[in-house]
DNA sequence: TTATTTATGTATCGAGCACTACACAACCAA
DNA sequence: TTGGTTGTGTAGTGCTCGATACATAAATAA
């Protein structure tokens, strides 16, 4: 029925036809996913979000088509909104990035000006009765969070930055055990000072390189 | 209304009044726990606990109560069957308590005989629009599981098995975030093999007692 | 037997759910 | 203006939710 036009840069639809909107669709979407993070995809209603959004339930279904899309719309913006506030890819070492990760995560579990906790968590168990497909998603985006880990893991092995022989998979799936622990926790009133606290016992576990060894590419220290 | 009469070993009601009841009242919570335990407590519906349970709704009401009551018997039957599948108090040092309910852990997490992950944590996450009480009831079990560890382990500082000086309670926060972890993990689809690994990877964290010290109390250690 | 007590099956209750039909309002093109 | 298009507010739809009213069944107590 209704083509998903992403209204993006380049060709912006010129003219608006019909009636234009009444209200802020991004703001609308701000507060839908602030009511997701707090109470999860199932234990919200649409009232909830109508009230949440200050729009009656015609105006959300016609701009995000109906609870499950809205859900995922807001997902997606959570992600982002993520990805921009933790650039850990800028760090240098694998050690750093997932440092920096787990310290940021930390801090932003446990903020107050926001639900606690990790929304895609709390997604993963209140959607139990959603749709198959909804559960796909949520499923797919949790490994690729846990793939991302490991990836940096692996780009870290091969800059030489972590030992050789490491077990990329082994260690992306600690620090994913971690980061979601981590999150139950926050939700559960952990402070800020003592999800810290662990950040730090869960580094001591990264594998160090030994003491002399260089830095560089195994390449230039095979060199 | 009525009273919570538990029929233990002495003192039994000795003749029952009225019609007796039709079905196993043990057999019927353990299929409640079943659901609540894979569906969490609000996307379990009543239809679905009668169905699992072989009854109708007059029954179950007037054998648990109601919805919330009947998770309350849910979690007590979950947590008594825990405690006697791991008996890790038995074990003599704090490191191998926490190591043996751990590795515990990480099995029955996986195993598919029953539900995936633990369902504590998943009642935690699916209880947002429950009542204050029951909200409250799980909060405290989950804070008596941390503290529970925290008294294991300073149990073992008592005892000269961990270092003096560590700090328990850290300690405590950090293996309660590798439970909740792998809990959602083992939901996710995490194999045995890998939590165990992750176990593997947790317990390097433990203090160790300096090499040649004595194991025995801190007092004859003095001595 | 009759009275009392308790459990069960049928058949709902009112409330809230996700969602929408419909009339109207607010903008464009002509 | 007139017609076409699209968003908005009112007022619902059918459905499922947790929980029950009620008549009856099955036991004990007298």
């Amino acid at each position: 029925m209704k083509k998903a036009v992403v209204p993006s840069e380049a060709a912006k639809p010129r003219k608006a036809r019909g009636r234009p909107r009444s209200f802020d669709r991004d703001a609308a979407l701000a507060a839908a996913m602030e009511v997701f993070w707090r109470k999860g995809f199932e234990a919200t209603s649409i009232s909830d979000l109508t009230e949440a959004m200050g729009i009656n339930p015609p105006s959300l279904y016609s701009a995000f088509g109906d609870k499950e899309h809205l859900f995922l719309e807001a997902i997606e913006s959570y992600q982002n909104r993520r990805g921009d506030s933790c650039p850990y890819e800028a760090e240098p070492t694998a050690r750093g990035a997932i440092e920096r990760l787990l310290e940021y995560m930390a801090s932003d579990l446990a903020e107050s000006s926001h639900p606690r906790g990790c929304m895609m968590m709390i997604a993963a168990a209140t959607s139990t009765n959603a749709s198959t497909s909804l559960q796909k998603v949520l499923s797919q985006k949790r490994l690729a969070a846990r793939d991302h880990l490991r990836l940096r893991i692996k780009r870290g092995i091969d800059e030489g930055d972590v030992p050789a022989g490491t077990d990329a998979g082994a260690l992306a799936d600690f620090y994913s055990t971690i980061l979601m622990g981590m999150s139950l926790q926050a939700r559960d009133g952990a402070t800020r000072k003592g999800l810290l606290a662990t950040v730090q016992q869960a580094m001591r576990i990264f594998p160090a390189i030994p003491k002399g060894a260089t830095r560089k590419r195994r390449e230039t220290a095979a060199a």
